[in-house]
Formats: C-alpha cells, sequence, structure tokens
DNA sequence: ACGCAGACTTGGAACAATATTA
DNA sequence: TAATATTGTTCCAAGTCTGCGT
C-alpha cells in the first residue's frame, strides 16, 4: 500500500519545488500588482497542495512496542569534502623558514590555522593536545624537525582562509546563487529517506569534517585532532527489502545492518571520546514527532500524582534511612529548582560538570539566615555545557537539617548524595509512575510554568504587540528556572542605545502631534467650522497612531532589555508543550507565525493540528 | 548492584540568510 | 544600495536513561 502511494507524493513535491524557483524571478519583471497577484494565487494553490501532501501520522494508529519502522530507504551519509592543498604560495613556517609539509600534516595544520584568532588556541592544554596529535601524524622526517609549537607560524595560512572567506562572502550574485543550487542538490539527493512510504527530512545527513575537538569549558581533551570519518567507519541500517545505499567509489561500509527497533540511519564511532554518533531523522518527522508528543503526555501524567509524590518526599525527610532521606531532598531539588539528573561522568575524560545527583560539598553553602530570610541554601556549581547555577534559595528546614547532616565529616570534594545516584533515583520514580524519570520534572515545571504564567500574564485588552511581550515573559520565567542562559550578545549595548534613540524621537513626535491637535481644537471652538472639525478628526488619528507606536518601541526595549542574558530558544524547542502556546495564540488571537518560525512550525506540526483553544496541559 | 554500551534528547555558539537602517 | 542588526539554521558537544552482561 505505502508504495503506489510514495510514488505519487514525491512527484508532486518535485513539481512543486520546481515551481517555487519561477514566480521569483519572473515577479520583478511583471508590473507589481499582476505580479503579485499572480504570485498570491499560486503560493495559495501551492500551500493547500502541501497541506494534503503532508503526513498526518498522528492520526495513524501506533506501531506495536519496540518497532520503529517497517520501511526505511536512504542513500547514506554525504561525506566531508576531502583536503585540498594549499597553493604553493602559501606557507608553514617553522623557526622563521618555510616548510612544505606533506599533506597529512598540512591538513591538520590548516585546522589550527584556522582557530588562530580564537580564544581555545592561547589555552595550554588546547596547545598541547594539539601538538600530540599533530606529531603523530607527521611523517618521521617532519618529527624530527618540528619540536616546538611556539616555533611554528601559521599565519600566512591563517590569512589565506581568511581571504578566502571574505572572497567567498564578496561573490557575485549569480555565483552564490549557483552555490545555493548546488547545496539544495546534495539536500535532494542524502537529505530525504523513505520511511514506511513517506518522504522525511534527515537531520544531519552529513559527517563531521575532520578538524580539532572543541570541548565546552574546561575540557582536557580541547584541541585534540578528531579524524575524518570514511565510509569503512559508518554502520548503515536500513530496510531489508529497500535498497542498500552505495558507499562511495572504491569504499565499503563498515556494515549494513537491518535494525527496526532503531531510528538512526548511519552510526560511526567518534574518536575523541570513542562513542558512537547517528545520523537520524529531522524533528519534524514522525518518529521525533511522536517521541516527542509522548514525552509531553509522560508529564502530563505527572501533574495528577505530583502531589502525592511531594507528600512523600517530604514525609521521606525523616526517613530512619539515610539513603531515603538523600533520595527525597534530592528529588525535591530536581523539583523545585529544575536541575538535571546528574549522572556521574569519568574523572578527566569530560570538563568538571555536575547535575543533582552529583553535586559534591564544596557546590552549596548553607546560611541559617540571610537577607531576611532563613534556612538559604547557596548553589554554585558548574552544569550541563558548563554553564554556571548560582542560585540562593531558602528552603524547609527539614531540607536545611538534612542537608547539614549529609555535610557533616566530608570534604568539599566528596559528594553531597553519598547513598544516591541517578540509576537509584530513577528507579524509584519508576515504581512511582510509569515512565517517570527525573527528567521529567524538567519538562512538567516547565510547561505548567508557561502555563501558568500565560494566565496570569496575558490582558486580552492589549494589542499584539502586548501579547507577545506577555508571552516572552512567560517563556523567559521558564527559561531562569531551567537556567538556559546565553552570553550577552556582542551588538547590546550598542542596539539598546539606538532604540532608546527611536524611542526619543517618537516621544518627540508625539509631544509635537498634542500641539497641533490643541491647536486644531481651538480653531474649531472658534470657526465651528467642518472643515476644522475634520482636521481635529485626522490629528486624534495622528497622535493616536504615534501613540500606539510609541507603546509598541517601549514594549520591544523592555522585552530586549529582560532578555540579555536568557536563551529562550531551548525551553521553546524542548521543554514546553507546544499545545499550551497554540491554545494561547488561538484564544487571543495571535498568529501562530508570531510564536514559531517554519522550522517550528514543522516541528510541533502535530500540535498545531490538535490543539484548540481549550487545551490544558 | 554495578559497569558499560547504546540510543536518544538537550544545549549554546557559530554561521548563514534575511530584514532594517543609513 | 551597502552596511548593519536580527533571526533562522547548522553544528556538534554534552547530557539523560535504558538494557544488558556479570
Amino acid at each position: 500500500k505505502p508504495e503506489g502511494k510514495m510514488k505519487e507524493k514525491g512527484k508532486k513535491s518535485k513539481e512543486k519545488s520546481e515551481e517555487e524557483e519561477t514566480p521569483g524571478k519572473t515577479r520583478k519583471r511583471k508590473s507589481k500588482e499582476e505580479g503579485e497577484e499572480k504570485n498570491n494565487k499560486k503560493a495559495k494553490k501551492e500551500k493547500k497542495e502541501e497541506e494534503e501532501n503532508k503526513w498526518k501520522w498522528w492520526e495513524e494508529e501506533k506501531k506495536e512496542d519496540g518497532v520503529k519502522w517497517t520501511q526505511l530507504e536512504h542513500r547514506g551519509p554525504y561525506f566531508a569534502p576531502l583536503y585540498e592543498p594549499l597553493p604553493d604560495d602559501v606557507q608553514f613556517y617553522y623557526d622563521g623558514k618555510p616548510l612544505k609539509l606533506s599533506l597529512a600534516t598540512e591538513e591538520i595544520a590548516t585546522f589550527y590555522a584556522k582557530m588562530l584568532d580564537h580564544e581555545y588556541t592561547t589555552k595550554e592544554i588546547f596547545q598541547n593536545n594539539f601538538f600530540n596529535d599533530w606529531r603523530k601524524e607527521m611523517t618521521s622526517k617532519e618529527q624530527k624537525i618540528i619540536k616546538d609549537l611556539d616555533k611554528c607560524d601559521f599565519r600566512e595560512i591563517h590569512k589565506y582562509f581568511v581571504d578566502k572567506s571574505e572572497a567567498r562572502k564578496a561573490l557575485s550574485k549569480e555565483e552564490k546563487q549557483k552555490l545555493k543550487e548546488e547545496a539544495d542538490k546534495i539536500q535532494e539527493e542524502y537529505g530525504y529517506c523513505i520511511l514506511d512510504g513517506h518522504r522525511e527530512k534527515i537531520g544531519n545527513f552529513k559527517t563531521e569534517p575532520p578538524g580539532l575537538f572543541r570541548g565546552r569549558g574546561d575540557h582536557p581533551k580541547m584541541g585534540m585532532l578528531k579524524k575524518r570519518i570514511m565510509p569503512e567507519d559508518v554502520v548503515i541500517n536500513c530496510g531489508k527489502d529497500s535498497k542498500i545505499p552505495e558507499p562511495p567509489e572504491g569504499h565499503k561500509w563498515k556494515e549494513v545492518r537491518f535494525d527496526n527497533t532503531v531510528t538512526w540511519l548511519a552510526s560511526w564511532t567518534e574518536n575523541i571520546q570513542n562513542t558512537l554518533k547517528y545520523i537520524m531523522l529531522n524533528p519534524s518527522s514522525k518518529l521525533k514527532g511522536e517521541k516527542d508528543w509522548q514525552k509531553y503526555e509522560v508529564a502530563r501524567r505527572l501533574k495528577d500524582v505530583v502531589h502525592k509524590i511531594r507528600a512523600q518526599y517530604q514525609a521521606d525527610w525523616k526517613s530512619k534511612e539515610m539513603k531515603k532521606r538523600q533520595r527525597a531532598v534530592a528529588l525535591y531539588f530536581i523539583d523545585k529548582l529544575a536541575l538535571r539528573a546528574g549522572n556521574e561522568k569519568e574523572e578527566g575524560e569530560t570538563a568538571d560538570t555536575v547535575g543533582c545527583c552529583s553535586l559534591r560539598v564544596e557546590h552549596i553553602k548553607l546560611h541559617p539566615k540571610l537577607d531576611g530570610q532563613e534556612h538559604v541554601v547557596e548553589f554554585d556549581f558548574l552544569g550541563k555545557d558548563s554553564i554556571r547555577y548560582y542560585n540562593k534559595v531558602s528552603v524547609e528546614k527539614l531540607v536545611f537539617k538534612n542537608l547539614q547532616l549529609f555535610m557533616k565529616n566530608k570534604d568539599p570534594a566528596d559528594d553531597l548524595f553519598d547513598r544516591l545516584n541517578t540509576s537509584i533515583l530513577n528507579r524509584h520514580l519508576q515504581s512511582l509512575m510509569d515512565g517517570l524519570s527525573a527528567k521529567v520534572f524538567r519538562t512538567y515545571n516547565a510547561s505548567i510554568t508557561l502555563q501558568e504564567q500565560l494566565k496570569a500574564l496575558t490582558n486580552s485588552e492589549d494589542n499584539v504587540a502586548g501579547k507577545l511581550l506577555s508571552y516572552n515573559r512567560a517563556n523567559r520565567a521558564v527559561a531562569i528556572l531551567c537556567n538556559h542562559q546565553r552570553s550577552t550578545p556582542k551588538t547590546f549595548e550598542k542596539s539598546m542605545q539606538n532604540l532608546q534613540t527611536k524611542i526619543d524621537a517618537k516621544k518627540q513626535q508625539v509631544e509635537e502631534a498634542q500641539q497641533e491637535l490643541k491647536k486644531a481644537e481651538d480653531e474649531f471652538k472658534d470657526t465651528k467650522d467642518a472643515k476644522a472639525e475634520a482636521n481635529v478628526e485626522k490629528k486624534k488619528k495622528l497622535l493616536k497612531r504615534l501613540e500606539e507606536q510609541l507603546a509598541k518601541l517601549n514594549v520591544q526595549a523592555t522585552d530586549k532589555e529582560e532578555n540579555k542574558q536568557i536563551a529562550l530558544g531551548t525551553s521553546k524547542l524542548n521543554y514546553l508543550d507546544p499545545r499550551i502556546s497554540i491554545a494561547w495564540c488561538k484564544k487571543f488571537g495571535v498568529p501562530i507565525e508570531k510564536i514559531y518560525n517554519k522550522t517550528q512550525r514543522e516541528k510541533f506540526a502535530w500540535a498545531i493540528d490538535m490543539a484548540d483553544e481549550d487545551f490544558e496541559f
């Protein structure tokens, strides 16, 4: 059944993409209105067609447990382009003298050269790791010469790449267009697969190019050489009766398997941490969407039992068993502060970061009294991606007493919860509710916070801009809860200033308009003639418009300032049940495009289709 | 219970495309 | 129209969590 259906659809979508090219080009040549009208009609038609084309997997029945697909066909990964040697006039210098490097050595040199003005290259660990790995790939002759990184001069190579990227930016429109077409062709060929009769977009269809590993935070492996992925490293996963992808000319796959209990299309082992990397589908795909939906359904089930769970962990604060007490306090942190679970990590292999269960004594300070509050716990640790978590929280007396107990006779570097780890915690959670694990609390608390904040902040009298500010504020509350931070944008100060200038100018305009209105009113009082009356109306309208514009600018400024160091994206994409947002949009007449861009709408297509304005998380 | 591999989600930064401003 | 700011996309690292073997 899927076969025939699929073919038809494939054809349709191809037609569509060809059509898309033309209207844009022809528009300029035609008279504006005529062209646009035609364009509009066509766009509408296309939209409708696309609608029909979309796979509404959420209306279908679910597969049996564990089986993820019955048909899977794809082209395999698209491999990173091979190394292109430097032109002869671009040289590497050792100890002030030019030195021609072997191809492999040169390639690795370019990795370092490209990063020259990055802070990474100033770090000793980075330099050492790089130099060690580089030397390993050198010929024995090179090894004898190149013994000191400080004597290596990559500046000419660096300049070559800077110039190259400048040149690429300066390319003419036509050349850029050509480049884009080539990229699109690759995307068309390798960027999609057929899954159960439907053409689905792949998330990452390219293998990662070789380069220098950039860990985050204080990573012991930063600067190490990330090797080129070859077909011989790659395991292909596809359907038994589908066409097996061809390896590149002269190469073989490491393995081809037909495992329909997993969702990946290809995998390889990465040489830095010796872990697997996968090629998987785009978030808009059924496989990802269904899982996402399910995630929110689990979180909604938690809503029904969370009161019971809270009551229980509070009771457990008094348990005779130390293990239970630790579990109860940790769970309290996870619930109240939205901390991550905190798996153990292998020491020396990664940056030293922690989550709840892996907190150490040195990460918290206890203050019996602080700033007028009692029982304050001061958290200060590096979490995922070495993002700092800093928070002062007033906690229940029992929690405070327990923490004192857990810390007694311990060194700063000792585990706070020495009788607990994530698997103990998760096993317990699983026993409380099917499918419950630590991360569900983050999802649940994020989503419920959004719903509550939207309820509290939205004013139906507001215009769309005002409502959007409320939305952003609700979103922000969640991002703060989850500690989603970003570095202040480089242009922040400047763009804030620009905005202020605009606001001042607008204020001026408003004042002027007020005066003019006054004048017009006075004139009308004197003359009482119709023309003057009309003029009053006109001035009133102008004033109103200007005031609205001013209000909008002020809203923008507030939003910007409040958002300075907060990253909203992650919560929006991963923690907030999209149905909450969609229901809100429908309820308050805010177009969905205002809160979700195209990619986001594709990811949340299931939610957009199924949520109505009364959806309750 | 424990360690480990595997599979999958979550995360900020870098880069590219687009919109806005000068 | 070029320069700049903003928004969207890609990249790939870094988490979580389950299941399996011992």
